[in-house]
DNA sequence: CTACTGACAACTGTCAACAGTTTGGCGTAG
DNA sequence: CTACGCCAAACTGTTGACAGTTGTCAGTAG
């Protein structure tokens, strides 16, 4: 009974539409809803214990953000992209976030980024034994943005970059390419410390074009059409 | 694992809940909800003449392009920005927009960016007579845009072009800037259809710096506090 | 065997009612 | 007069049922 008697902390999502949407959301990211599948909106709704009103406000969301395509009268599917389609939202994320580190190099407080390179000590150190190694870690990428103190800017990127977790969905973790990512991250906060806006965007350049020069090869192993 | 179908392709077939955010977008746009005004479900779906469901489907949308800002069980407030937001706003802008038209002198075909030219004319004639004159028509903009063939581009800019049209809800149409605005159009078209991307891009970086600027007199003339 | 037709099943869109939370007012105590 | 607490009105969140549409499949004609 008291369990819920918390102030209104602002943040708290305590309805079911909102955490439809962000375990909706997980499942697409993670795979259990596989790209160009089509959502059947009872069966999900019993999947999640609730009814289709709020699952339906979820899928609206989900929409908007364009991690699923709904179409009247004919379902929802979730959103699968081209090859194309992938090297077009690379090419925005470059665009976004090489903007983005030139103004972390004008503007950020020294504090915020030596807490970007301890993270990287920590990322590497817990890379040699759980599976946990991701060769693209959000983290970095997200922490980078948010030190261009532009809240707009950072949700664009937000946007942008589920799109292409999604887009890449098959390309799952490779260790090898990890460890090569690492690096290429301290040259881009190596850059950054130095307060060389320049350079730091253009290792940023040169480490998503890999990036998505890795995903397309395993995109096309994947499915040589 | 699962059944995979194809994604039908088919146009928009009515819908409430897709009627009801367009009507609601263009609500928030003109001004006809104010911001940081509460929206009240059951008096808006009445005077919509449908139901709560369809509303509060499009009200998610709008909360997910960030028109709208729903706090759970207290109700959905229309937006408002900060002086600081509407900047941050307007820089997100001009990093897209610049890499825009950096893409559109390499790629855009000849014939697309005549167009533009043309329809420049076509503002310019009917400058003189109507009221419809925007300081900041949304027609170039978004064309120019799509000039870079980047679909996923082109809808970050529609999105931040949609706040920033909301952020400025109060400064209204300045017939004043109008013609400097046309003039700065041009400026950026010739510097297009001679492939100077970098040119284009100072110009386009100029006439959206003024444009804020404007935008932000405008403002603080209307609430100095 | 193929092409069309009509009905059935499945699913999405919409609605009206129910339930839980927030808000503002009133009264009472200090 | 102010502060606190209770209560009712208002509103949002959720549900289950109903309605309209789409896709499928058997059955029939060519």
């Amino acid at each position: 009974m008291s369990e819920q008697t918390r102030p209104p902390k602002l943040g708290r999502v305590a309805t079911y539409a909102g955490q439809s949407l962000e375990v909706l959301r997980g499942m697409i990211l993670d795979g259990t809803l596989a790209p160009a599948e089509r959502i059947n909106e009872v069966h999900l709704s019993q999947a999640l214990g609730i009814s289709r009103g709020p699952l339906r406000e979820a899928i609206q969301r989900l929409a908007s953000e364009g991690l699923v395509e709904a179409v009247p009268h004919r379902g929802v599917y979730v959103r699968s992209f081209s090859a194309r389609e992938l090297s077009d939202l690379y090419e925005l994320r470059v665009a976004l976030e090489t903007h983005a580190v030139r103004l972390a190099a004008r503007y950020a407080p020294q504090q915020r980024i030596d807490e970007l390179g301890s993270m990287l000590d920590e990322t590497e150190s817990s890379m040699g034994s759980a599976s946990g190694a991701y060769p693209e870690d959000p983290d970095f990428h997200a922490r980078l943005a948010r030190l261009a103190a532009n809240p707009p800017l950072v949700e664009a990127l937000t946007d942008v970059g589920r799109k292409i977790r999604l887009a890449r969905a098959r390309s799952a973790h490779q260790p090898r390419r990890a460890r090569t990512a690492l690096d290429e991250h301290r040259e881009i906060l190596a850059a950054l410390v130095a307060r060389d806006g320049e350079g730091a965007a253009a290792k940023l350049e040169a480490h998503l074009t890999s990036s998505l020069n890795n995903a397309l090869a395993v995109l096309r192993a994947a499915e040589p059409d």
